[in-house]
DNA sequence: GGAATTAAACTGACTGGTCAGTGCAAAATC
DNA sequence: GATTTTGCACTGACCAGTCAGTTTAATTCC
């Protein structure tokens, strides 16, 4: 085992000793608080009151807010992409067609974003702003999620089963989009429906069974 | 003639009183600062200067930050939905279908965030937030712009030239989400890209002409 | 088993700086 | 001469980050 496999697996499981419990704390009442309000209106105590810890507790796991920041982006984007290359590779080992994948990820974005939609709402307000510290952890990370989708459409492409003339990274970040925003309006606007409805309603139109009668 | 709506349809026209002119330039500054580094982080001083302006101006022209910044947004809103529902009905009168009109406002869409790149991203970091001042204005101008997106739906699914299966509010929802995400990564990650380039991918996925042959 | 020792983890009062908003007299503009 | 803008000093609240001291838990030694 190379050590930097030690270090994900450790990074993955949220270890249970004493300081990796303090840094989930943190890092949940961080996430809540500055996707309500946003990171320059949440404040350094705040976020220690609510995962009831002391001030002196995030500086001394944290070199700093916009630290603490960071690396919450990077723990919860690195969810989100194993998510959903898993979904792409299981429907490729089943067999699936290349659509079939697309459509298991876009349900694995909706998983994800039910459950962890305060990450997501954090995730969006963040990602087009410029000129901001963590710009660049933010355009790696996006990178990383897109080219999964980037990847299903060029196989798919390549064996004929998706027309040629689509545009690859256009499509990716339209599709990754249309999941996005509909899981945040689901959540907002509508939560009483259920992640089936919303995921036909996107299978469909995914799959082009928008216009009339079949 | 009330006072209130004197006041609303002096805002409407950019008019060219003395006035108007500040608060113009008072909400272009502040509009490309808050779309960079977010509301809080925008300091009233930073948006005087960009504006060229003194800062007991920005109070003798509002009440406070927020204030200029809901105003902002009401403002941005407006010219939107305008532009949405401009788009929608001209197809109409052209005798197009709905796929047309859908079609059509998607290029609205596109044409309004080349134009207002800051004032769309602004919005969309700024609209799935809760537990802020200015949430409800946000809301109803929201449901505004999607509900333009609903009717062409709903009148294309009674004239039976949209499916009947498709579920209207979330459709809508992705759509919006569609355009948005796309034209704001456009802008960001891909900017030599054409605006047909763009409208052009749309167009596709909206089309369902992504799956192959045919 | 229990006392002593140690390092890591945590605490919270404090500091220095920042910023929204005020007040106002003088100047510019219409 | 009325409205609008300027310039700038000032206040009071708020907040990121610091640091000297305390607690916790594990280890060593008797």
């Amino acid at each position: 085992m190379t050590i930097r496999a030690m270090e994900s697996s450790r990074a993955v499981d949220s270890g249970s000793s004493r300081r990796q419990l303090t840094r989930q704390k943190l890092y949940e009442a961080a996430v809540t608080l500055i996707a309500e309000q946003g990171f320059s209106a949440t404040t350094v105590d705040e976020i220690a009151e609510r995962a009831g810890v002391a001030k002196g507790t995030v500086y001394y796991n944290f070199a700093s807010k916009s630290v603490l920041f960071e690396e919450l982006l990077r723990h919860g984007v690195r969810l989100l992409t194993t998510s959903l290359r898993e979904a792409a590779e299981k429907t490729a080992q089943d067999g699936g067609s290349k659509v079939d994948a697309l459509d298991a990820m876009i349900r694995a974005g909706l998983v994800f974003i039910d459950r962890y939609p305060a990450f997501t709402q954090l995730y969006v307000a963040e990602l087009w702003r410029t000129n901001r510290a963590w710009q660049s952890t933010l355009m790696v990370v996006r990178q990383e999620a897109v080219a999964v989708v980037e990847g299903v459409l060029r196989d798919g492409i390549a064996n004929g089963e998706l027309s040629e003339e689509i545009d690859i990274p256009l499509t990716a970040a339209a599709l990754v989009g249309m999941v996005l925003v509909a899981a945040l309006d689901w959540q907002a606007f509508q939560p009483e429906r259920s992640l089936d409805d919303v995921h036909a309603a996107l299978s469909r139109l995914l799959q082009g069974r928008v216009s009339g009668n079949r």
